[in-house]
DNA sequence: GTAAAAACTTGATCTAGATCAAGAGTTTGA
DNA sequence: TCAAACTCTTGATCTAGATCAAGTTTTTAC
């Protein structure tokens, strides 16, 4: 299991009646941006994923989904841009429609750690700070360049209120959450290094290439030199 | 902060008047037990404790609260008694009345993990094998004779539906249970063993006295015997 | 296009906490 | 009431992973 090379041969031919293939060119190509790209062409309105997200989750009526978008707010962060810093008091729902972001901590000497990261079809925020109202002890960045969709949190109780299978849905999420949290734990007091950088490849498929390994190594509690030194050895095997 | 020991003496006396204090004997005595003792004797009727937590934690009716009532299933279960067995699945959403109870797994070498705790006033169970309906993973058993009122999970969701209030509570219990959990993961990635254990004695004073240190330890995921080195360290101080 | 800043790798050394072992105290159950 | 089974403590030793340091590659930004 190698490294995912960032740069890869692209190539271009054509078949030709006859059964002869004509070569034409060979380029590098970097597939995660040309994939973003591809995603971004086809979305001509970036709130569809969520639109398509509620369809999957919820089963709404059409006024129902229009009085939900009409509470939506759209929101873009460019890479490394802050959703939330600590001290702020967090006032949203958040659901990213594009993008990756991170949730983590600072502690008194300087070092961050990642409590989390989140990418399209996720629900990211602060419940604590949400729920007490209290200034947050986490900050949220951009990983990438990321397209959200909030609401206030009074608008999200109402549309609760309003509509039994959003707040069904809500309910899922939050014990889906939960579930994660708990295995999440499980994970951290039962495996080593070694296992835990495994078991969150299989996890997350698709996460390991896309996000910077010094966060994956903080997200797994261990150092960036460590998870260096598993990869090399798991890709050996 | 030195270990509480288990036996403590208890003295007997009588202030008589003109001052005099006349002496009548010492006992050694067991808090604890004598605590529980009290506790049952108060208590005529044990799921009166569940009653109480309903009217602080939520606005019912009379007609509600019985029609709530109703449905609960009272057990009792005594010390080291399984409530769930791993490969079984879970069907119940279970509040604690009176005692604790731990939840934990086993891993291939036979060593135990515990998860969590939960005492009176506590839900428990395993939200995953309930959800997904699929085996347990998990081992919850009885760290001291304990008091429950279940409910089958078709009957939770059809109060659920019944009773906005009802609904609202088990929302808020999952959301501050998420947060929990949460903060449980930020400790385990940022503490040190003895920060974890000092934290751990902070947030749930009263636990540490009823627990054996086993337990404790395993579910700070350290080893019994640094978690002894440490209480023997912090006593100090 | 290029210099500065991040991100990643690799090696050498160190340490918090694990493991192993053995004795003392406590609880359990016939 | 007493032996067996836990639970807790303490010491000696070991090790997974941290820390420190220096080089390489990749990304960023002017």
């Amino acid at each position: 299991m190698n490294r995912k090379k960032r740069w890869q041969p692209l190539f271009f031919y054509a078949s030709i009646s006859g059964g002869r293939t004509l070569f034409f060119d060979i380029i590098l190509i970097d597939w995660h941006a040309l994939k973003n790209l591809f995603i971004r062409c086809l979305l001509h309105n970036f709130t569809s994923l969520f639109q398509k997200y509620l369809e999957e989750k919820t089963e709404l009526t059409q006024a129902e989904s229009e009085r939900i978008q009409s509470f939506a707010i759209i929101k873009k962060l460019r890479k490394r841009q802050y959703l939330l810093q600590e001290g702020d008091v967090w006032k949203y729902d958040a659901f990213i429609t594009q993008g990756c972001v991170r949730t983590y901590t600072v502690d008194e000497k300087g070092g961050e750690h990642v409590n989390s990261f989140s990418i399209e079809n996720w629900w990211t925020g602060d419940r604590e700070s949400l729920m007490m109202q209290q200034p947050s002890r986490f900050n949220i960045d951009a990983i990438e360049d990321t397209e959200l969709v909030l609401f206030t949190h009074e608008n999200f109780e109402l549309l609760c209120r309003e509509i039994p299978a959003f707040n069904n849905m809500v309910n899922n999420i939050l014990q889906r959450s939960f579930i994660a949290a708990q295995n999440r734990i499980q994970a951290s007091l039962t495996l080593t290094a070694e296992e835990k950088y495994l078991n969150f490849v299989n996890k997350y498929p698709g996460f390991a290439s896309r996000i910077p390994q010094t966060m994956i190594a903080s997200y797994l509690g261990m150092t960036p030199e460590t998870l260096s030194r598993i990869r090399k050895q798991t890709a050996k095997k």
